[in-house]
DNA sequence: ACTGCGCTTGCAAGCGCTTTCATTGCACGG
DNA sequence: CCGTGCAATGAAAGCGCTTGCAAGCGCAGT
């Protein structure tokens, strides 16, 4: 009933060639001659033959299938570097398995395993694998491995990313360059934002400035955490000038709830977010925000991967940097 | 040097006992005997065995690989429910490659191709596929198919969703209950909201309203299209008392940008959103907006997909509704 | 003791490709 | 006219696993 599915044979028969000739125009359509190419061309039409890519990642061992491992989609920050990157993968013919690695990554290992079991290409990691004794089972594997958004020592094949500590450090020098006095942290509880906030401390105290009060939300950060840490200003013994938040998402709901409540931001406190995300540009006020650009991280894991691809060996970290994008709010 | 990863055999030497009782050790603990299983399990374990899936899908003709295809997922309204899918579909065991079909499902085609060539256990599809071609194509093929957030009158396989019109007509029904009566509509370039668009006017027109004037943007929606919408306003030959947006995002930017502007929501303008995101209820004034319960789908999906990896048939159709919440801002 | 049954296990045949190696055919220079 | 070399192709050996089939085993029933 069901004629089983047209395989490799059946349009190397219709077309009259072998089976490895019609292997090879799917896979390097140039080294075969242009006439042949014509009726193998032919043949796949006639046959409508689907390749079986779990039958060549077998004989091929290379399954074009790469691991994307993020602790998030639902409004994460990551959300735009991960689009390009499954665009950009999926137009050179890979496919991306997503993986939720959830808060505080406790789900990382039985992902990266799985990832390993479906012997990936690479493995694009979100942040870094602090877990030593995963970071040697990758680095003994031969998969790339490619660790995003942050920059440790020693990576464990490449780094993607930026000094959460100097952004932190960054942004400390530039609310003091405003005249702020009193800022209050508004911190998620990851490791990088935790990162940026000794960043931000160690320089504001280092510049004589008083140790700023701070306060820890749950990731993923969102919008409403925003209106509560702006309540929650009014256990603080002094009103801050400034709250630095881990987020655009947290910024913009503080803002609106300071707003609510007859607070004029910048003028009577100044907001600052993270991220820079389309939104904060475009927020009443516009929202002063650190920049990342996810997109050339997407390139240049692109380019790391089509390098390895090709047999290039490439640097193993590179920093994308960051930018304090000024604007209404601080 | 590398010494090559341990396979199959590997671990079958090392507990003394044969390859095929190992693979049914990995995928059906309990047909083996107790003590075998303990030597295998130690064995595994020395030798750090991870399986390779590749192999598995080959031979068992079973990837558990699941495609999820996706407009975007930037700041979409589909990605809680792609994010409970791949939670729950992680802890089954199985892989879910997300592939982005982009604006106007411009990638659709190929993305279900790939799908097909890596033989995926299962395809998920935002929206309804419009190409009667591919529908048959899909159709033709053993593999499950579930059509999401759309409920087309001949689903390709399985359809989990609620009718977009209905949803539109029901928000006409209650704005004309609220006395409402120069609604205007902010209209996504999506095939959906033009359904709901669709729906709203019909009925309203229906019920004695004055035909809606509406404004078209581009997907995805975003916070300052929002902000546009709402000084497009300016245009319109007669203010309207409240605006239909297609999404929250666009909602809470007009907002935001009324508000900017001195008017008062919903006083002087009311608003409603679709989708009822988290920040809906956040927001200041509160969003009325209309509620999906994406994670309804999510497990309904994983419903579907159980049923069928166990053999069992299911219904082809099933509508997980929807509902308008009212809130503060019309 | 013999038969039969259920539970475990092993044997071996693939699953549908890729790739190495060898072969063929042909153009070309000497 | 023959030897060379290159381009194009074919033959066949896997890639590492799953699974149908059959056999071994211990035990209950007769």
């Amino acid at each position: 009933m069901a004629p089983r599915a047209p395989r490799l044979d059946d349009v190397a028969a219709q077309a009259g060639v072998s089976a490895a000739t019609v292997s090879r125009f799917l896979n390097n359509p140039e080294v075969v001659a242009k006439a042949t190419a014509e009726r193998i061309r032919a043949a796949i039409a006639a046959t409508s033959y689907v390749p079986n890519m779990a039958a060549g990642a077998l004989a091929g061992s290379r399954t074009r299938l790469i691991a994307a491992l993020v602790p998030d989609i639902a409004a994460s920050i990551f959300n735009d570097t991960v689009e390009s990157m499954i665009d950009g993968l999926a137009s050179d013919g890979n496919s991306v398995v997503l993986a939720l690695t959830g808060p505080d990554n406790g789900r990382l290992e039985a992902e990266i395993n799985m990832a390993l079991a479906r012997r990936v290409d690479a493995i694009i990691l979100t942040g870094i694998v602090t877990n030593a004794e995963m970071r040697e089972r990758l680095r003994a594997n031969p998969v790339t491995v490619i660790e995003t958004w942050g920059l440790p020592e020693e990576p464990i094949d490449v780094a993607i990313g930026f000094s959460h500590r100097a952004a932190g450090e960054e942004m400390a020098r530039f609310l003091r360059g405003r005249g702020y006095r009193r800022p209050h942290l508004v911190v998620p509880r990851s490791s990088r934002s935790e990162r940026r906030a000794m960043g931000f401390t160690d320089r504001w105290v280092r510049d004589g400035g008083v140790d700023p009060t701070r306060l820890e939300v749950n990731v993923p950060s969102h919008f409403g955490q925003g209106r509560l840490s702006y309540r929650a200003l009014a256990d603080l013994p002094e009103r801050p000038d400034v709250v630095v938040c881990g987020s655009d998402w947290i910024a913009q709901g503080l803002i609106i709830e300071a707003q609510a409540a007859g607070i004029r931001v910048p003028d009577q406190l100044a907001v600052t977010g993270f991220g820079n995300l389309r939104m904060a540009g475009d927020m009443r006020p516009t929202i002063t925000s650190v920049d990342i650009d996810g997109g050339r991280i997407a390139r240049e894991v692109l380019r790391v991967l089509r390098a390895r691809a090709a047999g290039e060996t490439t640097e193993t970290k590179i920093d994308v940097g960051f930018r304090v994008i000024a604007r209404e709010s601080a």
